[in-house]
DNA sequence: CACAGCATGTCAGTGACAGACATCGTGGGG
DNA sequence: CCCCACGATGTCTGTCACTGACATGCTGTG
């Protein structure tokens, strides 16, 4: 038995017999780089793994799932949010406080380019689309979890962090496909001032 | 060579030869009651097709995937809602419209006893909430798009929509999990009071 | 220098789907 | 009355996402 029957066709071990470091990161940049190639569904994880140099069960090691992916900032995203909030004044109302929260994680989170290219992989593939509303949803539940830790009492609380989370949905829709000088907290703004003209009626007309 | 062997095992074409009718129904009840009794990832669509009397095959013609059981109704309920909007006096202010037209599919639709047993099942599952969400999702873009049929500009149009199928949201969870006796018009009437005291202030106060 | 531990590879298996083709009653036209 | 196109289904085979169990090889530590 030779040193290659022992070793076999692994290439993997670059670094003097060591792993090649940040595997996670290949992996990463490898399946972005095919996802906006040739399109989510015609990937599969063994291609991911392969141009990342590893095995498919390693891909599956670092992320969930092939969609996770895609999805790896938004944890971040509300761990961000969500400290905004509890941060903010005890006085301030509860959809403000959700609002002036969302308007601080602009610049801080998003590089805009890679934002839309991934914008642009999710709207091409249903299954990713899915996945981003579970994200939101993900999202609204904890934020109405932390109004209610400020005492905003349960329908009040979801409804809040509903209209919250839907000001952040179209105002980084505006930012993506908008010009690229646009600020994030011109966006913000914009979309706040629009929702204020959409206040439901009291009297539902009965048809 | 027997008749059995032409047959085969084949104990599927019962009436007279002729196949059973009503595949659709047979597959639709017999996944409500797997996914019920031992959960949703438990079942597999070879047990549910057994439990019908057809094949996998024959499953997978009748539904796009395993979870599309569960969401049939959905595309009716958007018909319904689409055709209420634009039946509204074009002098209805664009939320009231939607918010009309869901008050108006209350009774209508659902079997309150049913939609009480789906959504037990959706909650058990991430994957059936995705497909929830996306239901949601596709709606809040369908009334957009009635919304802008009556003249409504962009930001506002989405927004509009985003609010009332947040109502509707908020109302159907309102009306599965509280008294049963309490109906669908005034859950969404609540809601929208409810709602009317969350309108953020066009301040967004800077941290 | 032995040994525990981590990152990875290897192998085998399950289950969701999809394409291609075969089968068998049924209903209409000759 | 027969033939044939058709519709609903079964059969077979394949691909791919994902998972559990186990093996391997380096690395740092006592």
């Amino acid at each position: 038995m030779s040193v290659t029957d022992i070793v076999g066709e692994d290439r993997r071990l670059l670094l003097m017999g060591r792993w090649l470091p940040d595997a996670h990161g290949r992996l990463a940049r490898a399946a972005l780089e095919l996802y906006s190639e040739r399109g989510f569904e015609q990937t599969t994880a063994l291609e991911i793994a392969e141009r990342a140099g590893v095995t498919e069960r390693t891909f599956f090691r670092y992320f969930a799932d092939k969609r996770e992916v895609l999805f790896q900032g938004s944890q971040e995203l509300q761990r961000i949010i969500l400290e905004a909030i509890a941060q903010t004044p005890a006085d301030v109302r509860p959809v403000d406080a959700v609002i002036a929260a969302i308007d601080t994680v602009g610049g801080l989170v998003f590089d805009r380019a890679h934002s839309v290219r991934r914008a642009t992989i999710i709207a091409a593939n249903p299954a990713l689309q899915e996945r981003e509303l579970l994200k939101f949803s993900t999202l609204t539940a904890s934020v109405a979890g932390a109004l209610r830790e400020r005492g905003v009492a349960e329908p009040s609380a979801t409804l809040a962090a509903e209209t919250g989370v839907t000001v952040f949905k179209i105002g980084f829709e505006r930012w993506i496909t908008g010009t690229p000088s646009e600020d994030w907290a011109e966006c913000i703004r914009d979309t706040v001032r629009q929702l204020r003209d959409v206040t439901p009626s009291l009297i539902v007309s009965q048809v």
